[in-house]
DNA sequence: GCCAACGTTGGC
DNA sequence: GCCAACGTTGGC
């Protein structure tokens, strides 16, 4: 069982969105350290941290688990799509994507606090120039997100 | 909107 | 394979 944080715009989908949709294929994804994180690392049921990212308060908005194995992502195909891949074909795929599935929206987790934790001074996201939209998280980590937003683990 | 960071592209 | 140019990310 791992552990991930996984940015979203909320603009384009947030907590709302998916505890609305119940699930989501996570597609889009166009970076290739990324996409290897969900083609070769991610099982089902690992838990997720749902994250607002180039917003008004960025932060962890809600916990969420990896809901499918990873499969094509099917804009790549699509010419109209935004995330269409000219190079990609059918018989050789080049950006996969899970389905990621709600547990629950909590409170908003901002930034600002997760800086304040010296427990959460090594997440990736802290990382100065981190842009990476999939970062593992450590499991003592994801333990004390969990009790600081009153979660049981 | 600014700008630092960094991944990708493409000419050589 | 190098590396400059370019585009994107994302907090502020």
């Amino acid at each position: 069982m791992r552990y991930w944080l996984m940015k979203s715009e909320p603009s384009e989908y947030s907590i709302d969105d998916l505890a609305r949709d119940g699930s989501v294929p996570w597609f889009g994804v166009r970076n290739y350290q990324a996409r290897n994180f969900m083609r070769d690392q991610m099982r089902v049921g690992d838990g997720v941290l749902f994250y607002h990212s180039s917003c008004a308060e960025p932060g962890i908005a809600g916990l969420a688990e990896v809901a499918t194995p990873a499969y094509p992502d099917a804009t790549q195909f699509d010419p109209k799509a935004k995330y269409y891949d000219a190079k990609a074909t059918v018989d050789s795929p080049r950006w996969f994507n899970v389905d990621v599935k709600i547990k629950k929206k909590t409170r908003l987790l901002p930034l600002s606090e997760i800086r304040g934790y010296p427990e959460l001074a090594n997440m990736r996201i802290l990382a100065r120039g981190n842009r990476l939209s999939i970062t593992p998280v450590d499991p003592a980590e994801w333990r004390f997100i969990l009790k600081t937003l009153g979660e049981k683990a």
